[in-house]
RNA sequence: GGGCCUGUAGCUCAGUUGGUUAGAGCAUGCGCUUGAUAAGCGCAGGGUCAUAGGUUCGAGUCCUAUCAGGCCCA
């Protein structure tokens, strides 16, 4: 017996099955990078028509989370796809550089910092974390122009923003007004909230008494009751909110008339002693409003207004509300139009404005049990005793923080929403609930406020004349901003108040302050900064992509600014993304209990970052997306798959050359397999094209496992390998795989950024994939009647295999199919068809023959073929042993053709 | 508590304007092949479409409530 394996056209290729990936792709980056690659695909496209996808910057702090990762490579996918549909889509990454984050953690390293030196601090710590972060989404293999990112803390962009604030005023948008912020009376500055403590601390906790201001009615002569741990925030008392659906009881309390929550009745009883002898009256809380009641100790007027924040956990279910001082307060202050009173100093000591001319001068922790014993003299107090809670301390001098009422300023949003309204309705928002979500928070949002009492940022341009009046003049701030475009905002730190003044041309006496902008205008005026600056960019960009949380964030700020500026939207499309959660549905939390990994790097180490980004193409990014190790383990499950494919394929054409191409001795299924690449390229563009990646995967998916690997790649294997090297019908089943090939292989590119490439130079491509464009559907090779054909035949082979050939091989009657001599019945109608193509059938089958006959219903019988086994293409045929060399016929032909090559 | 969403096999997802026994890939089990071999092929099992009501001749698909989850507010 002779050994015929080496007479057979087996597939050969030196792509390698195992992918290796946390290895070669490190190396392909480099080529890439050395090669330039970005920039070469930039020069090709120069006169192709410009997408512009706008990077929204990443706070540059920490390592690239999976969240992060997510982003960019979903943006990668967008600028790669638009890219091989025949866009210039140029990328230019950016980072969010400014902000308490980073400031925070700098001046809790090394205390006592002067602010220059805090800024000097902060940017180096930025700048570290640029890099890291720059590294790894390279490594994702995310395209962009990295050596010219765009930073928040580059003096250029610096006086954009500076310049823009500067517009702002021009247009009338920014005023300065009061507004209560978390105060360290200890290190007399403003704190955010994570530079809050929260310690035990006991306070007295009283019951007040307002004597109602009606004059007739049930609650003439009664009183409002209000219960607070904060005494010395009375002065600044306004009003007092009820529950505008609670219910409200006015009772006989020892005698007095007092209004009380009906849920706080009992324990308003038991607290203060006073015993309740009967109902007078029942209000809702919604018929309150507009009530009156007079302040306990100043000749002013406390309104009765409803809000839903009032809760029964405690008290008497009426606030005392102090605009001056608290958050939940002010707002309501701001709804009801009420002052916003604060009559407490930087250190803490109420002011003459608190009217009281003996507590002036007191620090208002002190004052507290001067306000408690004045509530008791003038007959006010109802009940006080000692309150133990969690209060917060400032983090660094530990006093107790007050909440205090500050100047700050403002942008008029009023201004701006009817237009902002407008212009998101003339935007694309995918999905689609995004305009309602971003709708919502438009239509709901206050005003603006832009100053911050921070160090790392970009200052707020405002002189204040000697009388301590704030200079809002646009041609000084358009000084301010020439002066930082040249040596940088630390201008601002290091100089004093006379050399400022001496060049913006102010007086001598002007005086700056050290606040910033909020952190939202810098990245909210990227559109300003970057898309109008750089010269590749244009303005509005195609398309934002974020996360939903950005709706509030930097989708709302790009919206206002650029109203402000531009009374456009700054982009086309705005797409959104879920969070990534553990594969359980729960959220990562970023806590020290949460244990798994979160980190891309970790992913990217373990997997690669073609896995990363296949498992990106495989979710609904619009929802949630899970992910976790054994979600990963199914994405390389997957990658095998494609990954396997191309190499068959590749290995199938070992010695084929695109000269050799023909189609004249297609068969059916080679016609069918063409007919459905056209369908897939057809599919996969309109999918890149509507940003639905995993419309793409699902495309080439399907087509790669089920129509490539299980049926054409599986049939043809037998021409492929043993007919004569050049036969047309071999030749034109490699013209099919080739057309397979480039097709598969260019529509993968933006997800397998590395294999995709790896298996193109494979092909001989001295040139990298992403310098091509997608392949076009090509519609005379669409042919809905080989499809319709090889459909039936499908069905049919269902039924061959499940009905014969599978128990036959559980019987052991045959092993493999090849050994099957099948009988099919099929009705009459079906018969004719079928009975022209039985060769290319019983192939279709991988079965050695096949018998056709025609019955009601369809059948199948199958019998171990009689016939001898040819040594070299094992199919049993009756023509084996016809020639001398004992092959079937078609081997016998072949042979002398493969040994000669 | 409010706003915007989500909930289909173990996992990731399809399910056209409501219309026959709800699909795919992966995973699992069984088997074949050893000429894609740290590969390939076949067959099989697996879902009361979150739960409960309702509209309809008919609902995974529409409505309401509940539960669970996410983001943003409070």
């Amino acid at each position: 017996m002779s050994d015929y394996k080496t007479t057979l056209n087996l597939p050969k290729t030196d792509f390698p099955m195992k992918a290796g990936l946390t290895e070669r792709e490190p190396a392909m980056l480099a080529r890439w990078e050395a090669a330039g690659l970005y920039g070469e695909i930039q020069r090709r496209r120069a006169d192709a028509p410009l997408f512009v996808l706008h990077d929204g910057p990443p706070f540059a702090n920490g390592d690239v989370h999976m969240g992060t990762a997510l982003n960019k490579v979903l943006k990668d996918f967008i600028v790669k796809s638009r890219t091989m549909l025949g866009f210039r889509a140029p990328f230019v990454p950016g980072w969010d550089c400014h902000g308490l984050p980073i400031e925070f953690k700098v001046v809790k390293e090394s205390r006592g910092l002067s602010p220059v030196e805090i800024r000097q601090k902060s940017e180096a710590y930025a700048r570290q974390f640029i890099d890291t972060q720059r590294r790894q989404f390279r490594r994702l293999g995310v395209f962009g122009d990295w050596e010219n990112p765009y930073l928040t803390l580059d003096p250029g962009y610096e006086a954009d923003i500076i310049r823009s604030f500067g517009r702002f005023v021009e247009r009338g948008l920014v005023y300065q007004s009061q507004k209560p912020v978390l105060w360290s009376t200890g290190a007399q500055t403003a704190l955010a909230e994570a530079e809050v403590e929260y310690a035990k601390r006991t306070d007295p906790a009283i019951y007040v008494k307002f004597a109602s201001a009606a004059a007739e009615g049930p609650l003439a002569d009664a009183s409002f009751v209000i219960w607070t741990t904060t005494p010395w925030t009375l002065p600044a008392n306004v009003a007092i909110a009820v529950h505008p659906r609670a219910e409200y009881v006015l009772g006989d309390f020892g005698g007095q008339k007092l209004l009380v929550a009906r849920e706080r009745r009992e324990a308003f009883a038991a607290e203060s002693g006073l015993e309740f002898l009967g109902e007078l009256a029942v209000f809702r809380g919604e018929e309150l409003l507009g009530a009156s009641a007079r302040h306990p100790f100043l000749p002013r007027e406390s309104r009765v207004i409803t809000a839903d924040f009032v809760t029964m956990d405690s008290g008497t279910g009426q606030v005392h509300i102090a605009p001056g001082h608290g958050k939940d307060d002010y707002l309501a202050g701001q709804q009801n139009g009420l002052p916003t009173l604060s009559p407490v100093d930087d250190h803490g000591r109420l002011t003459e404005e608190c009217g009281v001319a003996a507590w002036v001068g007191k620090y208002v922790f002190d004052a507290n049990k001067d306000v408690v014993a004045h509530l008791r003299e003038i007959g006010a107090l109802l009940a006080a005793h000692d309150y133990v809670h969690d209060y917060p301390h400032c983090w660094r001098s530990k006093t107790p923080v007050v909440f205090r009422a500050v100047e700050q300023f403002f942008i008029r949003v009023d201004d701006l929403r009817a237009p902002a309204l407008a212009a998101i309705d003339e935007t694309r928002w995918l999905p689609t609930w995004g305009r309602n979500r971003i709708a919502g928070t438009v239509e709901s949002r206050p005003d603006w406020c832009i100053s911050r009492q921070r160090t790392w940022g970009v200052p707020l341009p405002v002189f204040y004349d000697a009388a301590g009046k704030p200079i809002l003049d646009p041609a000084v701030i358009e000084k301010v901003a020439n002066l930082v475009a040249e040596q940088g905002t630390n201008l601002w730190f290091e100089r004093d108040d006379a050399w400022w003044a001496d060049a913006v041309g102010l007086p001598a006496g002007t005086t700056r302050r050290n606040d910033t902008l909020d952190v939202w205008i810098d990245s909210g005026v990227s559109h300003e900064a970057v898309l109008r600056r750089r010269p590749e960019l244009r303005f509005p960009a195609d398309v934002y992509l974020e996360a939903t949380d950005q709706h509030r964030g930097w989708f709302q700020s790009s919206l206002m600014t650029s109203i402000a500026l531009n009374d456009v939207a700054p982009y086309r499309t705005v797409i959104t993304h879920g969070f990534v959660v553990d594969k359980d549905g729960k959220k990562i939390s970023k806590s020290a209990e949460y244990k798994k990994p979160t980190h891309a790097e970790h992913f990217v180490n373990q997997y690669g970052a073609d896995i990363l980004r296949l498992w990106v193409s495989t979710v609904n990014y619009t929802d949630e997306v899970p992910f976790g190790e054994d979600v990963f383990k199914q994405v390389a499950e997957r990658y095998r798959g494609f990954r396997n494919v191309l190499r068959i394929l590749l290995a199938n054409l070992d010695g084929f050359s695109a000269a050799q191409a023909s189609l004249d001795g297609a068969t059916t299924i080679d016609r069918w397999v063409l007919s459905r690449l056209q369908a897939v390229v057809e599919k996969c563009r309109a999918a890149y094209e509507a940003y639905d990646f995993r419309g793409v995967f699902e495309a080439l998916n399907q087509f790669c496992t089920v129509d490539l690997s299980a049926i054409y790649v599986d049939v043809t294997k037998d021409r492929l390998y043993c007919d004569a090297a050049d036969s047309p019908r071999r030749r034109a089943t490699q013209t099919v795989m080739h057309a397979c090939f480039t097709a598969v292989t260019r529509l993968l590119a933006p997800i397998l950024v590395f294999t995709a490439d790896e298996a193109w130079g494979y092909a001989g491509h001295a040139q990298s994939v992403h310098l091509e464009t997608f392949p076009e559907p090509d519609a005379t090779l669409r042919d809905p009647e080989f499809e319709a054909r090889v459909e039936e035949w499908l069905k049919l082979r269902g039924l061959v295999y499940q009905q014969a050939i599978e128990p036959a091989r559980q019987a052991r009657t045959i092993a493999k199919s090849l050994e099957a001599r099948v009988t099919l019945a099929v009705p009459a109608a079906q018969l004719d068809g079928l009975a022209a193509a039985r060769a290319e059938l019983a192939e279709f089958f991988i079965i050695s023959d096949l018998e056709l006959l025609a019955a009601e219903a369809p059948a199948v019988t199958l019998a171990k073929s009689t016939d001898a086994a040819c040594e070299r293409c094992w199919r049993h045929l009756p023509d084996v042993g016809a020639t001398a060399s004992g092959l079937c016929g078609r081997c016998a032909t072949a042979v002398p053709t493969c040994t000669a090559a």
